[in-house]
DNA sequence: AGCACA
């Protein structure tokens, strides 16, 4: 049914509502950043919006893209119905600068809050300051020759099995996810070909399961 | 099934 027209939020229903919305926001952040850049998650709990998400992205064309390749994607257990939304996001329209409260159309619970906090600079400059391990010898791994699994690090604290599993599973070829007792930061993940599991690299190479941790992939050593 | 953002 085509219904809606093209918009750069996509509303998503039929998730598995007993996910905590910290950790589904996260995920969906996860998969859904591999389309493009996206200005925010929205996901609530209340009894009307429970098992739906808001995903604004900040391109119309990285929206479109989920929607087609996203459609029915098995995602803790159930599978996620896509559609554009309905409306413009608050995000977006901030993003133009046209975000108007809308007086009495919408809900104000109480007082009027004008101001939304600022990120000072000294936040944004902590979030980027991150050491990057270039040219430190950290990447030696970076030369080894293509084979079936991938060794995967700098993955965040909170990675589980499921989370590497969505992401990879959308490959031809996937096999399974190997997770290291004692370690979060490092995982492997095999493929039926060398040239599968190389597909699924380049694709995800540099993949953001949160938004501070790019993930890097390269070969496993045999 | 259910289209919000505090």
């Amino acid at each position: 049914m085509m219904d809606i027209r093209p918009n750069q939020t996509i509303y998503i229903n039929n998730l598995n509502e007993k996910v905590k919305k910290p950790e589904l926001k996260e995920s969906l952040y996860g998969l859904f950043s591999q389309f493009g850049p996206i200005l925010d998650v929205v996901a609530l709990k209340t009894p009307k919006m429970r098992g739906q998400a808001f995903i604004v992205f900040k391109e119309i064309g990285a929206a479109t893209n989920a929607l087609r390749s996203m459609q029915g994607f098995p995602f803790y257990d159930k599978q996620m119905r896509l559609q554009y939304g309905k409306s413009e996001s608050d995000a977006v329209s901030k993003m133009k600068g046209t975000f108007r409260q809308e007086g009495g159309k919408r809900k104000d619970p109480s007082a009027p809050k004008k101001a939304k906090k600022a990120k000072t600079s000294a936040t944004a400059a902590a979030a980027t300051a991150k050491p990057s391990e270039d040219g430190d010898g950290a990447d030696e791994a970076a030369d080894l020759p293509p084979n079936q699994i991938l060794f995967l690090t700098s993955l965040p604290e909170e990675t589980n099995e499921m989370m590497l599993q969505m992401l990879f599973n959308q490959f031809p070829g996937f096999k399974e996810v190997r997770l290291i007792p004692g370690r979060h930061d490092i995982a492997f993940v095999e493929f039926d070909t060398d040239a599968q599991s190389a597909a699924a690299r380049s694709a995800l190479q540099g993949f953001k399961i949160t938004p501070t941790h790019a993930m890097r992939i390269s070969f496993a050593k045999k």
